[in-house]
DNA sequence: CGCTGTCTTGAGTACGATCAAGTACGGTGG
DNA sequence: CCACCGTACTTGATCGTACTCAAGACAGCG
């Protein structure tokens, strides 16, 4: 339960050359910087936070990248792909906690005990970065932006999950699951009418506490009632309106 | 859905002289100091909390002090008493969120939005304290201690709402309800062993997505099996260990 | 002492889980 | 290129947990 690895990379030595060499690879040349904490970021901080980065670049699907127990070094955000969290009962059994999409952040339940409560895993191919915390709540001191925009991303995370708490119908879930990523994605300059989703099926079920039958159960009535087109990972939104009003107990309460 | 309400309270001139005249009604003088914001806050910080403070003293049981929709002033920390967060769908069906204790922070969510998205509601006499956002934000500037504190109050709110999202029995939930609200009396210098539930078995239901005829009879059950004895709202912990292992699959994912 | 709301207990039902086959796809090797 | 295999997904049949509906018990309160 505490392998020393937290996310690994490179070795350490090579941080700071990799981060002047390769303007990419800064916060400041990010795709995703106005989702992630460099929102709201001025000039000196985001240069702070250029010099902080640890990239770990080129993972690859099914790369495991945190365990359960690694001690928390610093938050992850995931610069490309896409990754989930899960945990493994005494029974094997999976339990999926979130699925995370550029710009959004990993790791923020460790903050209080100081090791990661999850295995994180790469669904795809992609590169996260990770931000030492005790640099980062350091930094924060010196700009109102970075602070309030770090709160705003626990208060997301806080929204993507209390969400899930309540008791909805398969249905709900599996309509207000397809609106969310289709959203993210759309905010992520992707589009979000046409998609792949990265995750399985038995994925999806863990996720939503619903069984991966019933999750190709209600996809299969969905796309019979002419709502998505769905084959395997292949999703088109057809009529986003009416999953909206499938989803509508979930949707009005946040 | 925008009343300007806030938290209701006394006319804001009279907030310095309440705050000089009664030292009790400080952070420095709490009696959850050492588990709200103010925990590892140095002399000076607690100084500025003080000043922060709106308390909302003599909160009577039922009475709403937050409605959906209201605009976002502040963080509310529960000084006393206990407090119960929902929202009403369209059919009327209460959703509740979360149950809080003196020292735990209400209104996380609403910081990215801007207003609140649930009501709060008194289940007992108690007290809040309005902990002004951006004031907070800027003060925090000063104090590692109060980012950090700030932080990991959000991500004991994250921790509390996730194992929820799983998917376990009747039994598991309500066992892990009863140990979790046990531990929470117990650290807040109640008695974690004996205690009285300040919410009905609905809120019960609505919180932990059981109907409330399912709580009743498996509250019912766990008295027959030994483990606790109830009489209303009125609870003993006979076998926690019994109910610890029942509530195992939740336990060790967290 | 009866009224009211909360809680408990019982009986029947339904939604989604489980068990079980069958199908499509992607990869591998001949 | 195609045959084979393993995995992921789909579809069907049955089962079980927790929900719903309904009635009764208990406590609090006028």
């Amino acid at each position: 339960m505490n392998r020393p690895s937290g996310i690994d990379r490179p070795a350490r030595q090579s941080r700071t050359e990799q981060v002047q060499l390769d303007t990419q690879q800064r916060c400041s040349g990010c795709d995703v910087g106005h989702l992630c904490v460099a929102t709201g970021a001025d000039e000196t901080t985001l240069e702070k936070l250029d010099h902080l980065l640890e990239i770990r670049d080129g993972v690859t699907p099914s790369r495991v990248v945190v365990k359960r127990g690694d001690p928390f070094q610093g938050l992850i955000a995931v610069r490309s792909g896409c990754f989930k969290t899960y945990t493994h009962d005494r029974d094997g059994r999976e339990h999926v906690l979130g699925f995370f999409l550029p710009g959004e952040l990993i790791g923020l339940d460790a903050i209080e005990r100081g090791f990661h409560q999850y295995d994180v895993i790469a669904l795809d191919h992609g590169a996260l970065c990770e931000l030492d915390f005790e640099a980062l709540v350091e930094i924060s001191a010196c700009s109102d932006g970075l602070r309030k925009q770090l709160f705003r991303l626990f208060a997301s995370r806080l929204a993507d999950v209390e969400w899930r708490t309540g008791d909805y119908t398969a249905d709900e879930r599996l309509a207000a699951f397809l609106l969310d990523i289709s959203e993210r994605l759309h905010q992520r300059g992707r589009d979000g009418q046409r998609f792949e989703l990265p995750m399985s099926r038995s994925d999806i079920g863990s996720y939503l506490s619903l069984a991966t039958e019933t999750v190709s159960r209600v996809l299969s009535r969905f796309q019979k009632q002419q709502w998505i087109a769905v084959r395997r990972k292949q999703v088109s939104m057809i009529a986003p309106d009416a999953l909206s009003s499938a989803a509508e107990a979930i949707l009005e309460s946040r």
